[in-house]
DNA sequence: GTCTATAACAAGATAGAC
DNA sequence: GTCTATCTTGTTATAGAC
């Protein structure tokens, strides 16, 4: 007894040290991150960052590839959360939630554009996205879904701005339905696709420098098509 | 007389050892850019696959990021054809043309994804991007507002399909309606850039594997947002 | 003049012996 | 964990062939 308790508490001890550790690895992968890019990030350049020696990283990330991982992770959970928070704190009304989240996730990419390049850039060469990322990707899109599910009434036709789909759309959208719009008209899930691209791909464009002189005021040309493309799925 | 003939024709003919060589030269980087995407481009290995010495690339080329310029302009120029081409092809109807457009440009996409990662993914870090390459990034941007300023007529209100926006937008996105959309009302040629963004956005988030298991006819989903962004703005 | 090749440089990454 | 020897990278200087 006394021993699985000592046991334990060392356990406990070094898996806090541990988690520690892995903590301010991540984090000195972060900053490297902003100062080579995603393509660019080595594991030794992180070690230097921490004054360790690069074999020592290899107790905690079995490789390059697990540490680009727990970035990736991070970074979609933190965008995700930005939009969750932003939505929680817009009251019930679709159009300022829609608006509130897009706010929020543009000024998150503003804030960590090299972690914006990592996870909507192009994908770093060789490496292959396990199912965690997936998973955390997901945090977003169910926040945006969310809204429209709780703009447009479940088993509605569809809303009259938006054009009529095939007959074949309704199948061919039906995994986002099951998932993230149940009973929703086809029209509106396909939109909802178009409006998460909308929102992701005015940033990236954005922050990836193809408005340059476009406009003397980006932020309003934002609002406004954010707020166009919800309008169309009758948000606000 | 005689003396200057031979010097031009001398001059041209080295010349065009000279334009020729470049070619391949731009076509190995093409390659190499296949294998191991934008950042990891090296002018060693685009020597080695000449089989030529790396410091001989330097009477073509005066610095890596010059054959990376060449590689970007090329590609622009190449989505910027194969849109114009489509929209040529395709008769007067606004419609018809924007449709057309939309799935050459997504074509060139799907056949030249490391092209298309090149100019529309993350920038290639601590690469700076020259005059050239901005123009050349206007070729499609041209395409597409060509066909949205022959199906919005000039001077006319707002479209009714579009919310209204602030007054201040007309100054705001002044610099685009004067280039690309003349005589234009404000909504249309903020929505226009929602057009080209929601576009190069669909095609991306394609690319770089974000709709993965989403649904099960991606190109459907395409062609039904792709004709309702045109929608909005009086295209069909 | 125009080109290619050799050699070298300062970085930095990598592999493996210890 | 450490050290070292060997590899890459972009780039330049220089020498020689045509």
């Amino acid at each position: 007894m006394s021993y699985d308790g000592r046991m334990a508490a060392t356990q406990t001890a070094r898996a806090r040290v541990r988690a520690e550790l892995t903590n301010e690895i991540v984090s000195a992968a972060r900053e490297e991150l902003a100062s080579t890019g995603a393509a660019g990030l080595s594991l030794r350049a992180v070690a230097r960052r921490l004054e360790m020696v690069p074999s020592a990283l290899y107790r905690y990330f079995p490789s390059r590839d697990a540490l680009l991982t727990a970035l990736i992770v991070e970074a979609y959970e933190a965008v995700g959360m930005a939009a969750a928070d932003a939505d929680g704190r817009s009251g019930r009304n679709p159009a300022d939630r829609w608006n509130a989240v897009c706010t929020a996730v543009r000024g998150w990419g503003h804030d960590h554009p090299n972690e914006w390049a990592l996870v909507y850039g192009s994908p770093v060469p060789g490496y292959q996205a396990p199912q965690d990322t997936v998973e955390a990707a997901l945090k977003v899109t169910r926040v945006i879904a969310g809204i429209f599910a709780d703009a447009i009434p479940s088993g509605t036709p569809a809303p009259g701005r938006l054009p009529a789909a095939p007959d074949t759309m309704a199948a061919v959208v039906g995994p986002i339905e099951a998932e993230l719009l149940p009973g929703r008209p086809p029209e509106a899930v396909a939109w909802v696709v178009m409006a998460w691209t909308g929102l992701i791909g005015m940033v990236s464009l954005e922050l990836f420098g193809h408005y340059e002189g476009a406009t003397t005021d980006f932020q309003q040309v934002f609002a406004y098509n954010m707020g166009a493309l919800g309008h169309l799925a009758g948000v606000g």
